[in-house]
Formats: structure tokens, sequence, C-alpha cells
DNA sequence: CGGTATCCCTGAAGATACTG
DNA sequence: CAGTATCTTCAGGGATACCG
């Protein structure tokens, strides 16, 4: 390894989130989940890993510590903007999971909370609004 | 670490391409790179390294080895459709970086290879085909 | 060219005990 | 509860030499 500062936006939010452990805790949080001991109990992460995990997520501006309001000696994580806005990637990856291997029970699934309809494709859209589907989306480098 | 049949779609991919240098392999074929001496001189990746991820990656469905119609030594590593669709998670990420780190001089920019103009959002749709933003997709469970 | 076979070595993960 | 502080281990990565 050992990659200083890439300029690939690819390798710089690998450096953030592209560690197995973040990407769980990240998975969790989405489900709700807030406070130091559920990440232990629930990923089985050594409390020291977990520590260094959060420092680091919330120094990236993924995590705000709040006290909790209900109870004074307990400290939440809140998702930031940032962090909810990569939510997006972590559901492309499963749908990727499950269209690839379908043979996998995987529990639950994505579901429109409007309509509560199924979700089944990700897209694209330009500048001016177009429609644009996943295979026509190329990176381009200015001369 | 150490997890082994886990349910989770998201843990599952990450299985697959979880890791740094699979990811960084990943980008590079998806723009053209296929021998094993350009990822070794590109990436910087130490020849046993590259070994085991093309290895796994074979294994994965993610490349097939074909040779080379020009030149009979040379093998090449092509995309699979299940590679080519994990664009979509990497072009996700993409976007995220570039949001969130605008300071950052990103080399490159997303395009529409039909219209050419460039992409801006991200969005989804249900399986009646209904538009929905990224911030209303959630997981659902069954009971 | 496209690997395989070794050896070494570091850094990241785990376990555990302790603290505010 | 939410960490911090240590200690230890081990596997993953790097370097290098070699092979078909």
């Amino acid at each position: 390894m050992s990659k200083k500062k890439s300029i690939c936006p690819l390798a710089f939010a690998l450096d953030q989130v592209g560690d197995r452990w973040t990407f769980m805790i990240l998975r969790n949080a989405f489900f709700g989940m807030r406070r130091f001991s559920d990440f232990v109990s629930d990923l089985g992460i050594a409390r020291n890993i977990l520590s260094q995990r959060l420092e680091a997520m919330v120094a990236n501006g993924l995590f705000t510590i709040v006290p909790s309001e209900t109870d004074a000696r307990v400290t939440e994580y809140r998702l930031t903007k940032k962090a909810k806005e990569l939510s997006s990637a972590l559901v492309a990856m499963r749908m990727w999971a499950e269209k690839w291997h379908p043979d996998i029970d995987f529990k639950g699934e994505l579901i429109d909370i409007a309509t509560h309809k199924k979700i089944k494709q990700l897209r694209f859209r330009t500048t001016d609004n177009q429609d644009v589907a996943p295979e026509n989306v190329r990176v381009e480098y200015a001369p």
C-alpha cells in the first residue's frame, strides 16, 4: 500500500471509508445504531479498534458526537449529511450483490419510502436533468 | 475481522471487492488496462499480491483471461459484465468525493457518452420505473 | 511476459485490564 | 458507559529471485 495524496477521487474516498470496519460501522449507523457498546457487541470489533475508527470518522466529518438527551452519561454518534449521502454508494453495492448472487438469501429489501415500492435500478442524471443509464457514464479527461 | 458467510449483501460485496487493491485494479481496468505488467507498474503493487488479487477476481467472475489476439505471449484480463456493472458503485463514490471535497483537484469528469453532458446526480427507479431520490431509499425487512 | 516461490517485516487487529 | 493504555500475535504486503 502506501498512497499519499492521491488525485484519484476513488482513492480519496477509499482513504475515508475504504476500510472494512468503517463500512460495517456505517452500515449499522444507517440502521440507527449510535452507541459505542452497540457497535462493539454487534460487530464484534475490539474496543480500541472501534475507538480508532470512530475517531477517524469524526475527523473526516462522517459522525458528530452528541451527548444523549435521555441519558447524560451516554454519547451518541450521529451520521452527518456527508455520511448519509454515502448511502447511495452502499445501496449501489447492495444492488450489485443482489443482482449477481440471487442464490444468496439476503435479508431485507430496498424500497422507496414514499411509495413503498421496490427499488430496481440505478440511474444518473446530467446537469440539465436528463436521464442517463449507468453504462453510459464515463470519466473523461480534459487535455 | 473474520466474517464467514454473512447474510448482509454489503459484507458479501466487500468480500469480493472490499480490498483496496481490488478497487484500484478495477478502476484501472475500467480505464482500459488489461495486462499484468501494466498493473504492476502503474499501481506499484507487488507481483505476488497482484497475482493473488487477479486470481481471486477471476474466481469471483470479475475478470476473464483471454490470450491477446495481437501478441500470443500476452494475456489479457477482461472485465466481465458483472464487473462492469460495479462501476455504478465506483461512480457513486466518485461523485460523493467530488461533492464533499470540492477543494481537491480531481482529474477527469463524469460525462454521458451519448450527449457528452456532465453527470450531476444519482437516482433510483422502482420496479415500475418511477424515479426515486437517493434519500428516499431504505432497506426494509419482512417480518 | 506473466507469473510463482520465498523470506522478511511491519502494522493492524485482538484481548484484556484499567479509568473518568 | 465510553473509552484509553498495553501487550501480543499474525497475516498481509513488499522485495527479490527464479521459471515456463
